[in-house]
DNA sequence: CTTTAATATCGAAGCGGTTCGATATTATAT
DNA sequence: ATATAATATCGAACCGCTTCGATATTAAAG
């Protein structure tokens, strides 16, 4: 069996130098056209491919990116934050960098370990998905290596996150439109910016179409914001039976589907007694009964942004903060009862 | 910001060879144990981490293993493999070995371009986790490469899988015990080494207590094993109404899901009218309506196994193949109606 | 027709480890 | 006491690539 062609073999072959490969591989300095398209061809009919513990340690690279999720959201039953890792990952074979996904605790504490990648000097730049404790961020800005958030947001950190705000907007838009005036609010987890700038913009737009937002429709207390919260939430807000919204937004689809679990069990038809829309798009909510109506947000292209980023971000050594926020649209299903005659 | 500190630093310090340091690293060949523990602590003291791409040059090892998923594995709604990537991840870890996660599909002809590392020579060793298309087995095997299969067997491959037999036969002693003889059985993907084994030993058990199978009760049509594929087979045994099974043995917990829904539309209990039993124990079992009885699967404990085996193979170098199969347990829920007193 | 700048190629050093063979010391067997 | 083997340490070669500075050639400018 003979051994994978190195450098050398391409070099031999094509009667140039070692360095002149390289300077092609690498697309750096000067190599006239004839030159180049040899050697291309050499690198081809050799199936020559460069190895990259080799480049690495000559080039103080890895090649690798860094993706940290905490264990919740890389094992919570919704593939959302698996789809924006797949979108990473399909984004970075096309530059040809490596990810090294790994999950750690909410807070270094709690953490088992904190990622070998970060003492290993085995990656070139790091992206975080999903909210994780500030003691992570700090931790890692200090190491003084690329960082990149995906929804979710920190001062002074580049981020690739969602249009919570028309999200939101298009939610509300969409209720008002169809002639809602008691529109009630499910969220937990209300630290979580996304959460947050859903929340606040639904107050908006109830101000903004002269209502005076009914804190007794709200319900913002939950810890999380799973199917169970949701159904939490929604018992609260619906218990009484006096003065009832006849429509609720859901900050999820998780609680979302939790909403109208509780509501069926109540004996409340969903959408003629509520209206219920969730966000995310998650596909949980294809099958829930009814269809959810929800808000559309890329997870694939998140991903992918955020790949690009990040290679800019080595690339460029550049030390500019760039905030991405990712654009959404209404999904319109039946849960909401509205619009689709 | 001083430099990272290298194997000659340590050396240096301990007034000792590269040589010997690298010895103490690797567990290899003689050193004495004051020096050992002298260079240890030396380690310790400078924070020294030995660079991956170096190590990788020099040993011709990666220090990485390949993980490949199918897109549809990954992205399904329920973590199932992901649990297992997360077992071999954290194992990983304890063997100092990086994990490059990809995704690719079903067959070589349908993926999305070839796992990278596989010319790169940047793994040590791969794990494909889940059902795939045998033109990716045959072709990674002649890489020459260590190859393991979990949850997915192949002739001659090493590999991590499920006690199926076990599995079926606790279901159906269950419901034997439970006093049902009427026993239907839904599976889809039938090729599926799991569900195959599930369906064989649903027939043994039948033939085993002295009951004829009866051909109008099984369904193992569908083409996959998901939530609409237990709806559509559940659909096909209870569509005439005349002489139907009391309990039915779906090959997954998303069929078997789908399969109360069904039934739930068709207005018959479960329990009370038809028991269902699912196989995984997947956490959407446990919020259905009722919850569903499973075999619990030991996900992450599958891929910590799957690392071990892979990491010996790689140090072993010995071509030996070992399949291992994990335990299963029955977890008793509220869907089969017996025993939960 | 020089001088200077851009283009093209190369040689050699170096990245940070591992590992083979040599050498020195100590323990064990004969 | 001597031969042999096990233990302990070291020096040097090497892994495959990048990159810096040197050199040669060609193009543009003065």
């Amino acid at each position: 069996m003979r051994r994978k062609p190195t450098i050398r073999d391409v070099a031999k072959k094509a009667g140039l130098s070692l360095s002149t490969v390289s300077l092609v591989l690498n697309k750096k300095g000067y190599v006239s056209e004839p030159t180049k398209q040899k050697v291309l061809g050499i690198i081809k009919e050799l199936d020559y491919h460069p190895q990259p513990s080799a480049r690495g340690l000559a080039s103080n690279l890895s090649g690798n990116i860094g993706f940290i999720l905490t264990d919740e959201h890389f094992s919570q039953s919704e593939p959302f934050y698996t789809r924006i890792f797949l979108g990473s990952e399909l984004e970075a074979r096309k530059h040809n960098y490596y990810i090294l996904l790994t999950t750690v605790g909410k807070t270094i504490k709690q953490s088992e370990g904190i990622p070998r990648f970060l003492f290993d000097n085995n990656v070139d730049g790091i992206i975080i998905a999903g909210k994780i404790g500030t003691s992570w961020i700090e931790y890692i800005s200090k190491k003084n290596i690329p960082l990149l958030l995906i929804d979710f947001v920190a001062p002074h950190i580049s981020s690739v996150s969602i249009d919570n705000k028309t999200g939101a907007e298009l939610v509300m838009q969409h209720f008002l439109q169809g002639g809602h005036t008691k529109i009630g609010f499910i969220g937990g987890d209300i630290k979580h910016p996304s959460v947050q700038e859903r929340y606040v913009q639904y107050r908006n737009m109830l101000l903004n179409a002269g209502i005076i937002p009914n804190k007794q429709w709200e319900n913002v207390a939950q810890a999380n914001t799973t199917m169970v919260d949701g159904y939490e939430a929604t018992k609260k807000i619906f218990f009484h039976n006096e003065n009832r919204p006849t429509a609720i937004f859901a900050a999820n689809d998780a609680m979302g589907i939790g909403c109208m679990r509780y509501l069926a069990e109540k004996g409340l038809k969903v959408p003629k007694d509520v209206a219920v829309v969730g966000f995310d798009n998650v596909e949980a909510g294809l099958h829930a009964d009814p269809p959810l109506t929800t808000i559309n947000v890329h997870r694939e292209e998140m991903g992918g942004i955020a790949v690009r980023r990040m290679v800019e971000m080595i690339k460029d050594k550049t030390v500019v903060v760039t905030k991405t926020v990712t654009p959404v649209e209404l999904v319109l299903r039946e849960s909401c009862g509205i619009g689709l005659d």
